[in-house]
DNA sequence: CCCGTAATGTACGAACCAGTACGTTATTTG
DNA sequence: CAAATAACGTACTGGTTCGTACATTACGGG
């Protein structure tokens, strides 16, 4: 795809060039950063045109409305964790281990996507009624459950694992642990004075998520 | 305190009477639970004066702005769960029975004010602007972290607890899942088809949080 | 008992903001 | 190449919303 460096183009005025993909898809990018940055009602429609390529317009052109626009926006933030967790192959470890892994994985993805984390607090705000009316988000089941699902099985079976937690409450708690580092930096920080993402407590932290699980699972 | 019932007074015309603290209090609460259900942005001052048996010109007159107003909602909150805190006395306990005790309250204050856990949240996605302007928050510290020290040193003391944890990471742990549990409440449910609010989940998570920070501070 | 001030109410304005009416240009298809 | 349609831009509107100007009344102190 050659990069169009006409002036016509920069200036958006007779001459530029047409792309339904990508100024959907740069629509999609900036309203997910003005929305995790304002949140769903400080977001403005008006700043997330000025900050695109392309108008107002163009916003409603392509995804009606607001509350629609916000709609994609979490299918495609749930898309990227989603497919990090399908790639995750931990059937040959150690069940400790694996949990280690996903615990690490979910970990990781939080912390180096806190518009995520911001957007799902967001929806969380407004009772997820945009992810009810998302037919691509609402009845999609999460593939690390089923993952979780074998992992505590095998745990289980070789007794090392205790048997009166299911795979949702493990998942339950590791995001818990994941998510309230990002979403909950601000009073964290303002109240105890201690940023949690400070680099310095990254690697105490990941590696105190995994130690959680793994002794809480092994105790009987 | 005796209840004015005239008609007069109901009817907020001339003859009304006059009590300065009542009308502040009735703003607070109104305006608490007016943000914690719309969000900052998503809540209007005049629907809160509506929901009082004062006028939007009385909020401006005690409160200056939305925003301040805000902030004083913070401020009251926040007081509950402290005075909570400050009552607590384990130091006569067992450290891992002191720790369970801590939990459960934090547990049990989260589930039963939703409402102080969503304008956290709130606040939060306003990077706590709110609590960084108020003198009262930003430099308050908790009672419930010298109390939590004070455990860890007498777990350490007595051979039971880790020694690679403090105060902080512990209370950390503990407010990441009760937050989670009220905070995503709405996500969680719509894809995963599970309240975690449930009250047949309660007891379970209410033991689950304490065993697993019992179980990770006694592993060595 | 009267006067100053604290407390309250009414009405309004100016800015903002989601959404649209209407017009134009590029691209595709027959 | 012409007609249809997809993609885009400009300018506007109607309703909303924070905040205020101005008027009024209750209450406490002297």
């Amino acid at each position: 795809m050659a990069a169009p460096s006409s002036d016509a183009v920069a200036s958006g005025g007779p001459g530029r060039i047409r792309d339904a993909d990508r100024t959907r898809a740069e629509i999609l990018d900036t309203a997910a950063r003005e929305f995790a940055e304002k949140g769903f009602d400080g977001a403005r429609v008006d700043e997330i045109a000025a900050k695109t390529r392309t108008t107002k317009r163009m916003i409603y052109y392509y995804f009606t409305n607001k509350d629609q626009l916000f709609v994609e926006v979490l299918e495609r933030a749930y898309t990227v964790i989603r497919s990090l967790e399908q790639d995750l192959d931990v059937d040959h470890l150690d069940p400790a281990e694996a949990i280690r892994q996903l615990a690490g994985l979910t970990f990781d993805h939080h912390e180096s996507h806190p518009d995520f984390v911001r957007l799902v607090s967001i929806e969380n705000i407004h009772r997820a009624e945009h992810i009810a009316r998302s037919t691509a988000l609402s009845n999609l089941a999460n593939p690390a459950l089923d993952v979780l699902t074998r992992i505590l099985a095998r745990g289980r079976e070789a007794g090392q694992f205790r048997d009166d937690v299911d795979a949702l409450d493990v998942h339950m708690a590791i995001s818990a642990f994941c998510v309230f580092r990002t979403a909950n930096r601000y009073t964290f920080n303002a109240i105890f004075d201690r940023d949690m993402l400070d680099p310095a407590f990254r690697d105490h932290h990941r590696r105190m998520v995994a130690d959680l699980l793994v002794s809480y699972l092994t105790t009987r």
